[in-house]
RNA sequence: UGGGUCGUCGCCAAGCGGUAAGGCACGGGGUUUUGAUCCCCGCAUACCAAGGUUCGAAUCCUUGCGACCCAGCCA
């Protein structure tokens, strides 16, 4: 736990809605909320904001939460999508009061038409999609009228039903309310309700061939299931007038009050399901889980924890501001609790071998190393030393940029853990590249700084016979600009650096056996995940996030 | 040019007529066998602008300006 999470959640313009709703006992007392997921694509962190806003809100005043499908378009959606959501949820860690489809109220959303249709408040209208466009006026023109909007209710209700039976072709009719073709409001220029569409349903099969649209399924939806606040994003604020026009005439005993926030925008990422379906089609990434990606799957895999998702989603708040959160927030949740959980443990991702010439040759020293400093309760671990060590090649310079606290020719550094060693001579290859340094180590220096002189560098490193083969993945940023959408073609602003693997990396013994999505920071590296890819002869780490770099090179 | 919304520090964000919380970022210092963590300190006489009401305005009024969303048989 860190101190942040003891602080109590920050209120927010919907809470207080929700205050005043309470003080005049408008829902009798109860909150109900729902998280409602249309299953065409994979949960991102823009989604991970409002589970957390509808399930958090329901804790906190001791309401309820449902997780409902929001399952009308079977062209777009499939059981992959609904196993996968349900999934990341859970994961998340919010636990959904019941869990439904929208296609569980097909049966009661066509009564509730055919009550429109005898209403005078819904007809069918033969006209195409084009038509239907073309006669919808523009933003500051009114609409026209169709020639059916006045068809008779007998025949409405005549071809509605035969609508359902089957008996007309996609696209040759639509079911269409009633409301205003002047309205200032292109919403309610007689918005099309029902759609003939002869698509296999991942859920009800080919039981039916006219689904119903969301702006009618979502608020009946909503009223059926008693949520009593329904919670969108920003650009359904126009269709509000449209979701209360549905429920005040099909005069449904339950009014949900929508409220609509501002969706998350997060520098760096794109939350476009279209365009990351793309990512993933084209294979700018290996999958929807793949760890540069922002979708849940891909933060998990990455080695982000839900407690560093939900911090995040906690702390930028919720507003109807359309903003715009830096990356380094997240970043900041994601090491905070990181820094708080995670095991210390060495990993060398470029190694240079450095002999240490006065080390007895064969032997193995197990030296007993803090699993966190700075809780003792998490223990300690042994680790091996011996005479070949393997030292990060960047830990070592011949020709040190000023305040280099690493290694040089001639100068001592602590290996972590261990003893304090002095470099005195390097050997190359034929081509002048650095393949070993030739060292000394000081055996007083165990555990113990040495008296007269002081060391300041200290670097991590691992034993070479001892350590274990594994391959590195280093995720960075999928894109190269804030806000890849300004370009005219989003792929350009791909990060050629997204990814960075290296194959002959060595990390210490312990990690032996390590079990997938096991989290832990390589000293002075980063934080980094076990990923699924590993094999009983390699390990394979994904880099989840960098440590911080505070000071500057002048 | 229609309708709907929004505008408080570099980025988020409290504030709801009584004299600008907090987080991130940034700058300075301390501790440290991770250049990490941790700990101090600093960081809006100012709330899109201009008028007005008031003893008093980020909060109320007026007029501007800027940004976002809407013309799917998508959600």
């Amino acid at each position: 736990m860190s101190a942040h999470e003891n602080l109590p959640a920050p209120a927010h313009f919907i809470r207080h809605i929700i205050d005043s709703d309470l003080e005049t006992n408008k829902n009798g007392g109860t909150v109900v909320t729902r998280f409602p997921p249309e299953p065409n694509g994979y949960l991102h962190i823009g989604h991970a904001k409002s589970i957390c806003l509808n399930f958090g809100l329901a804790a906190h005043y001791n309401g309820r939460c449902n997780l409902r499908f929001d399952d009308t378009n079977p062209e777009k959606e499939s059981d992959e999508y609904v196993q996968a959501i349900l999934q990341d949820v859970a994961w998340l860690g919010f636990q959904w009061h019941e869990l439904r489809y929208a296609s569980d109220y097909f049966e009661q959303l066509y009564a509730y038409a055919v009550q429109l249709i005898k209403d005078g408040k819904a007809y069918v209208d033969s006209a195409s999609a084009a038509q239907i466009r073309a006669s919808r006026g523009t933003l500051t023109e009114p609409g026209t009228p169709s020639p059916d909007r006045n068809r008779p209710i007998a025949e409405n209700l005549d071809l509605f039903q035969r609508m359902r039976a089957g008996e007309f072709a996609d696209g040759q009719y639509v079911l269409r309310a009633k409301i205003d073709m002047a309205s200032a409001n292109i919403n309610l220029r007689d918005p099309s309700l029902y759609r003939i569409r002869r698509v296999h349903h991942q859920r009800t099969g080919d039981q039916w061939c006219i689904y119903p649209l969301y702006d009618y399924t979502h608020c009946l939806s909503d009223a059926i299931e008693g949520i009593t606040h329904s919670i969108c994003t920003l650009e359904f604020e126009d269709h509000r007038p449209l979701y209360d026009w549905v429920l005040n005439t099909v005069k449904t005993p339950c009014h949900p009050q929508q409220i609509e926030f501002a969706r998350l925008q997060l520098e760096y990422t794109l939350v476009s399901k279209r365009k990351l379906n793309q990512l993933v089609t084209e294979q700018h990434v290996t999958g929807w889980d793949d760890p540069r990606m922002p979708t849940l799957a891909g933060l998990r895999r990455a080695g982000v924890t839900p407690a560093a998702i939900r911090n995040f989603c906690e702390r930028i708040g919720v507003t109807k501001k359309d903003a715009w959160i830096e990356l380094g927030v997240l970043e900041n949740c994601i090491r905070e609790d990181l820094n708080q959980h995670s095991l210390r443990v060495m990993a060398v991702l470029q190694p240079l071998r450095v002999v240490i010439e006065n080390y007895p040759n064969g032997q193995t020293q197990w030296l007993e190393l803090s699993n966190h400093p700075q809780r003792p309760e998490l223990g300690t671990r042994k680790l091996p030393f011996s005479q070949v060590v393997l030292i990060e090649q960047s830990d070592f310079a011949e020709n040190p940029p000023p305040k280099y606290k690493r290694l040089v020719l001639g100068g001592e550094v602590r290996l972590r853990g261990a003893y304090i060693i002095k470099c005195h001579e390097i050997v190359k290859d034929s081509e002048g590249r650095i393949v070993e340094l030739r060292c000394h180590y000081d055996p007083d220096t165990l555990g113990k700084n040495p008296v007269g002189r002081k060391v300041h560098g200290v670097i991590h490193w691992v034993s070479a016979e001892h350590s274990l083969p594994a391959q590195i993945r280093l995720y960075d940023r999928l894109f190269r600009l804030p806000n890849p959408d300004t370009q005219e073609h989003f792929l350009t602003a791909l990060n050629p650096q997204s990814l960075v693997v290296l194959d002959h990396c060595r990390v210490e013994s312990s990690l032996a056996g390590a079990p997938e999505e096991s989290r832990y920071q390589f000293e002075r590296t980063g934080y980094f995940c076990v990923d699924r890819d590993s094999t009983e002869n390699k390990m394979v780490f994904n880099r989840t996030v960098t440590l911080r770099e505070n000071w500057v090179q002048d």
